[in-house]
DNA sequence: ACATAAAAAGGGTGTATGCCCCTTTTCGGC
DNA sequence: GCCGAAAAGGGGCATACACCCTTTTTATGT
């Protein structure tokens, strides 16, 4: 039946849970997880925005990004307000207690990014994401 | 405060998102998502095996396998029963459903492989996953 | 043989992810 | 200026993922 070609989207899908755990446990120290330290990064990058840029900037779905700025809020790093041209958006703020978070993080994540580049060949991923980009939104 | 590299988890994490939609949509025909076609696959590789074991192949933790088996087993494409040697373990068994359901979603699943090839260069994921495998249990 | 260590699984909690439907609010055409 | 379309968000549902702690069962050491 042909069934022993390894599955890209597996393989795939097993490498990013164990890099995830990496940066996880790299960022432990500072209380962040990877993909909560990214929300705040993009926030510091491009400063306040509605949950649905957010959610775009990340290609992500606007419902997950709503809750996962949930943890983010309760801990005081992020502050959501109604905007004030279009009250249907709420935005996104970076707080103080939200810089000083990522740049707690910061050379943390450092040392996470460089030990995968010590692993996979410069740009590896890089070109993997330009590559599969095309899937995006398919 | 330098936070404009992009970060390799980050990026790992948006172009997995993006092949998980396409083999799932892919695979939608077959009722089955692509995370659960990998583990009735993994069964009809190797055989029934305790949720340990299945858990391991795929490099998942054991309450995630676990807890994934669910919806196989309540739709009938996957049998769970207590092991004979080892009253601890339970076994997971590929029921005559599970193999239908493989053979229905396989076509889906090649076709959804060959539009990754075509889009990434052969073997990337391949060489990322061995180089980046030495994370795993990091 | 018995006490203890170790392994397998389950349940609880919290996060991450996406879909669908619903309400609120804005916008566009007339 | 009104009315319908479209956008922003929230809530519900289901899956995916990992950590902890507990219970059951097996293995081990003396």
């Amino acid at each position: 039946m042909l069934v022993d070609d390894p599955c890209a989207c597996a393989a795939l899908r097993r490498v990013t849970r164990a890099v995830t755990a990496a940066y996880d446990a790299a960022l432990a120290p500072s209380g962040l997880r990877v993909t909560q330290f990214s929300v705040l990064r993009t926030l510091a990058r491009l400063g306040p925005m509605s949950v649905t840029r957010l959610a775009a900037e990340a290609a992500l779905d606007r419902s997950t990004m709503g809750r996962n700025l949930d943890p983010l809020e309760r801990r005081g790093l992020v502050r959501i307000e109604v905007g004030e041209a279009d009250q249907r958006e709420r935005f996104a703020h970076l707080t103080d207690a939200g810089t000083g978070a990522i740049e707690a993080a910061m050379p943390h994540w450092r040392a996470a990014q460089h030990r995968v580049a010590a692993l996979a060949l410069p740009g590896a991923i890089g070109t993997l994401t330009d590559q599969l980009g095309a899937l995006q939104g398919t």
